[in-house]
RNA sequence: GCGGAUAUGGUGUAGUGGUAACAUAGGAGGUUUCCAACCUCUUGUCGCGGGUUCGACUCCCGCUAUCCGCACCA
């Protein structure tokens, strides 16, 4: 970071915390580490970027919103591998109170105990019994899961059962998928959004609002058919030139649909998404010349995915990840199926149906049940693998060494013709993952100008109109003569429209409240002057230009 | 988590073992006031908790937070 860069960003900051818009948590106690108020003006402008997401994702037609809890049973996210991948498992020593990993304690007997489970270590933490690093006591109390997951308990006392504050939005979409399903007609693609906090306790938030331990985020989980090759139309983005960082390539300038075609992009939908991400950013006021995708190398990727692109916004803490693209494969529903019991699955009728033509034997229960006992399934197996022409008595040697004679009453005939029209897979996911919260900022900070006017030190923040907190600001050139009983009944009218903020400034110079309102980004400032007294007409200043231009109240 | 630095009105800064200053911002009023003008009046501050002391914003200890390295990290 260059010298000029380090006072901006604290002249940034300053204006951000003074004007309201983003502030530390809690600050009357201290404040807290990784923890940020959205103030008056920062509130609206979240809720904006969160409203123009899921605007930009519901228009593609066959998405649907969600919205799930953030306290979420243990057991999800187990199976989700985040109990396994996010946290440590700790053990507090009964006679000095020290806490220590209990996989670490283990080391010495166990070649890696990172790789076990709680209930395993657990089990040989209980042999084992190793001393406390600290008092050389041995007495541990039960393992327990800690670190980048907040956990809790959810319900009272011995009843509770463990939970965790979510560390991502999607795990909640996994588990609604039959819901999801059903509701969209039991068709593939469809997508599920959400937006919402999640929760990881970060072991050192740094860098303001990049590294937060509760943050906002927004994700779609896009259900694919891995059997049918995916197809987007990239023409909306036609030749237009993206930076591009591939795994292996360095950074290379490419179009969307270039990508994809040489498999730059591994998956088509995977590509398309960086293009819808491309332009949600734009269109909210990223600076399109500092913004790229970055490939994750193979050993980067989370546990879930097999292929990711981050996009990467450039602001006064270098290039920063503010979106992740995964594609996850068939990880979570699978993991959820097998956790579970219950099917995540879509069914895909074949082109053509397959016929399925049995001719040999099986078992007669009736008869070869008592006869065989235990090793009646073994029995029936091996039989079924028989040709047609067996016959019997058949000696079988079966798996496990044994040998039985199977006679001809154990079994019958097996001659039948199936049509298997379909089956049921599980679909695969493609993940579109927000960090809003680091969205946010850049937004500021590549909006906020402070090239100055005339000379003078003068601030602006450029924000785009689909996200600017306050969309008009109306001030009386003087509170008297009427004037002022004009601007507050404007105001008045514009605040009762919805979606429509407007803010009603008395104090201080013309020239001072147009400076307010610029810091904060008012795309349209209106002024009752006192030619409005005569004509019914007001100014309207537009922040980016300064200029004016005349028009009749009623028209506004 | 380790090491270093820092913590004074909303913001940016000064300063002292004897209850704190400047600028700016904010509020009220004035000024026919259209790009941070001017005049008058005015609100508001020593991060938290201990200790030393007659007395601590100041010295000491602990905590918390912030910033910078290192480590970790969708």
């Amino acid at each position: 970071m260059t010298e000029p860069d380090a006072t901006r960003l604290e002249r940034l900051s300053g204006m951000l915390k003074r004007r309201g818009i983003l502030l530390p948590a809690f600050e009357i106690y201290g404040g807290a580490k990784g923890l940020y108020d959205f103030g008056p003006v920062g509130g609206r402008l979240r809720n904006k970027v969160n409203q123009a997401w899921l605007n930009h994702w519901l228009s593609l037609g066959n998405i649907v919103e969600i919205s799930c809890p953030t306290v979420t049973p243990y057991s999800v996210l187990e199976a989700s591998g985040h109990v396994g991948e996010f946290s440590d498992f700790m053990t507090v020593c009964g006679a000095c109170e020290e806490a220590s990993r209990a996989d670490t304690l283990l080391e010495p007997h166990h070649s890696n105990p990172d790789s076990l489970t709680k209930s395993e270590l657990q089990n040989l933490l209980n042999q084992s019994q190793p001393p406390c690093p600290v008092c050389q006591a041995v007495e541990w109390s039960e393992v327990t899961a800690q670190n980048l997951m907040f956990n809790t308990t959810i319900g009272a006392g011995t009843s509770g059962r463990p939970g965790f504050l979510r560390p991502e939005t999607a795990q909640g979409m996994f588990t609604s998928f039959p819901a999801l399903y059903r509701h969209n007609r039991e068709r593939l693609p469809f997508g599920a959004i959400q937006v919402g906090k999640g929760y990881r306790n970060e072991i050192s938030p740094r860098q303001g609002m990049i590294r937060l331990r509760e943050f906002n985020m927004a994700e779609l989980e896009y259900f694919i058919n891995p059997h049918e090759e995916a197809k987007h139309d990239f023409s909306p983005w036609g030749e237009h030139k993206i930076t591009l960082l591939a795994d292996g390539e360095g950074e290379i300038q490419m179009s969307f649909k270039e990508a994809v075609e040489q498999n730059v992009i591994r998956h088509a939908t995977v590509g398309y998404f960086m293009a819808q991400t491309f332009d949600f950013l734009t269109k909210i006021g990223i600076d399109s010349q500092r913004l790229r995708f970055r490939q994750h190398e193979s050993d980067e990727m989370a546990h879930y995915a097999s292929d990711c692109w981050d996009a990467e916004i450039h602001g006064s803490f270098g290039w920063v990840e503010c979106v992740g693209i995964a594609h996850r494969g068939c990880y979570d529903l699978e993991s959820h199926e097998k956790a579970t019991g219950k099917s995540l699955r879509a069914r895909r009728e074949f082109s053509e149906p397959k016929i399925i033509e049995t001719d040999g034997w099986t078992i007669d229960g009736a008869k070869a049940g008592p006869a065989f006992r235990a090793l009646a399934g073994a029995v029936k197996l091996a039989v079924e693998n028989l040709p047609a022409e067996t016959s019997f008595p058949h000696t079988l040697s079966l798996p496990e060494g044994e040998e039985v004679t199977v006679e001809a009453e154990h079994v019958k005939r097996d001659q039948r013709t199936e049509t298997i029209t379909g089956e049921w897979y599980i679909p695969h996911v493609v993940e579109p993952a927000f960090g809003i919260d680091r969205i946010i900022w850049h937004i500021l900070d590549h909006g906020y100008d402070e090239t100055g006017k005339d000379g003078e030190e003068y601030t602006v923040m450029r924000l785009s109109e689909h996200v600017a907190p306050v969309d008009y600001c109306v001030f009386p050139l003087f509170e008297k003569d009427g004037m002022g009983e004009i601007a507050k009944s404007i105001h008045a009218t514009l605040c009762s429209k919805q979606n429509i903020v407007s803010m009603y400034d008395s104090s201080g110079s013309i020239g001072r409240r147009y400076a307010r309102a610029d810091e904060i980004g008012v795309p349209k400032c209106i002024t009752v002057d006192h030619q409005s007294l005569e004509d019914q007409t007001v100014t309207i200043r537009e922040r980016d230009s300064g200029e004016q231009h005349r028009v009749h109240i009623d028209s506004l």
